[in-house]
DNA sequence: AAATTAATTGAATATTCATTTAATTATTCG
DNA sequence: CGAATAATTAAATGAATATTCAATTAATTT
C-alpha cells in the first residue's frame, strides 16, 4: 500500500483562493479557468484535474467564502461568559467594518444570485444561515433569562437582525464614502439594541 | 425630411423583456444573445443593431427592472392624504408579498453584483435608491409633524428601513415556503412600527 | 536505483460567444 | 408607383470557453 503525501487539498485551496481574487477583479463572466490558471503560472487543465468540472469548483468557492463568515465571531466569543458582553461583541461585529472587508461585496452577490438556480449553492447559503440563527437564539435566550435584553421570541429577533445585517451589507455597497457607511452600522446597532430592550 | 414610425423604442422594450426572461431561467451566464434571439424568433444580429452592444444592453435591462420598482408604490398613494395611512400603504407594499413578486431574485441580486464593477449600472442603483429614500424621508417627516410616529431624525429612520427591507428581500431569497416569509414580512413591518414609535 | 504514483503540461476538441459587414425584405413617404 | 428608409436576415469572423486524452515531469516508496 504505497502511502503518498496528499498534497491535493492544499493545491485546491490555492485554486480557490485565486479564483476569489480573479472573481473580485474581473467578475464572474470573467473568471475563467484560463485567467485563473494564467494567473497561477500554471495550465488550465490542471485546475479541471483537481475540481473536474468549473460548476463544481464554484460549489466549492462558495463554501469557501462562506466558510469565512462563520469563523469571524465565533473565535471573539471565547472566554466571554458575560451575555451582555457576547451580544455586543456580535453586533459590533456585524454592524462593524470588519465583516465588511471579510468577503467583497461583488463576489458575494454573485455567488448568492447563483443560489436561485443551482440547488447545491443554494443549499450551502441556507445550511450557512441556519447556523447564524441557531448561534443568535442561543445568545439570545441567554440575554433574555438574565434580563440582558426585554422578554421576547428570540427567533423571530434573530430573523430580524440577520435581516438587518444582510441588508445593511447590501445598500453599503452602493454608499460611496466609509463615513457614511459607518455611521449607518452605528445607528443600525443602535436600533437593534431598542428593540430588543436593551439600555444603550 | 421622410418622417418614419418610431418603432424602435417598442422593440427594444421587447428585447428586454425577453432578456429578462432568459436572464431569470437561464441564468446571467447564459443569458446569451443567440439565446434571447432564438426565444423571439429572430436573428441574434438584430439585437445588436438595436443596442449596438450587450454591455449596453445590460445597462438598459438594469433600468427597466429597476423602474419596476419606483412605478410600485407611487401608484399606491395616489389619492390618499393622511401621513398614518400613506405609511401604512408603503410599509404594507414593501414587507408584503406584491414587492417580492415584481422581480426574480435570481436576476435582480446578478444585476446588483454588476454595480460593483460597472459604473453606469452602479449609478442606476444608486440613483433608484436616492429617490426611495427622498420619498420614506418626506413621508417620515410629514408623520412627524403630524405627531403619528414618534420625533427622530427622518433620513436615518429612512436608511433603516431601505437596509431593512433589502435584506428582508435577500433573506427571504432562501426560504423554502412562502407562509415563513410572508410571516416574517408581517414581523420586520410591525418592528418598523415600533421604531418608528407608531402605535401597533 | 527502480518502480509506482502523483502533479503537471501539451495539444486538440467542439461549442459558444459577441460582433461585423453585406444583402434582403418590409414599410412608409412623396 | 417609386424612392427612401427602416427592419431584418445571412453568412462569416475570431476570440474565448470548458473539457478531453495522451504525454511528460516530479515526487515518493520499496
Amino acid at each position: 500500500m504505497a502511502r503518498k503525501k496528499d498534497r491535493a487539498p492544499v493545491r485546491k485551496r490555492e485554486i480557490l483562493e485565486n479564483f476569489y481574487q480573479v472573481l473580485v477583479e474581473e467578475g464572474l463572466e470573467r473568471a475563467s479557468l484560463a485567467r485563473i490558471a494564467s494567473r497561477m503560472g500554471i495550465h488550465p487543465s490542471l485546475i479541471i484535474h483537481y475540481f473536474s468540472t468549473k460548476e463544481k469548483m464554484v460549489g466549492e468557492l462558495v463554501q469557501y467564502i462562506l466558510e469565512r463568515y462563520q469563523e469571524t465571531f465565533l473565535p471573539q466569543l471565547d472566554g466571554i461568559k458575560n451575555p451582555r458582553e457576547r451580544l455586543s461583541v456580535i453586533l459590533n461585529s456585524v454592524f462593524g467594518t470588519e465583516w465588511m472587508s471579510l468577503v467583497d461585496g461583488g463576489a458575494f452577490f454573485s455567488c448568492y444570485a447563483l443560489s436561485y438556480r443551482n440547488q447545491q449553492i443554494r443549499e450551502s447559503f441556507q445550511k450557512m444561515y441556519y447556523t447564524l440563527r441557531e448561534i443568535l437564539v442561543e445568545e439570545l435566550r441567554n440575554c433574555i433569562r438574565e434580563g440582558v435584553i426585554r422578554d421576547g421570541d428570540p427567533e423571530k429577533l434573530a430573523d430580524f437582525i440577520i435581516s438587518l445585517l444582510e441588508g445593511y451589507d447590501y445598500y453599503r455597497g452602493l454608499m460611496e464614502d466609509c463615513e457614511n457607511f459607518e455611521e449607518l452600522g452605528g445607528y443600525l446597532k443602535e436600533v437593534v439594541k431598542r428593540v430588543l430592550g436593551m439600555e444603550v
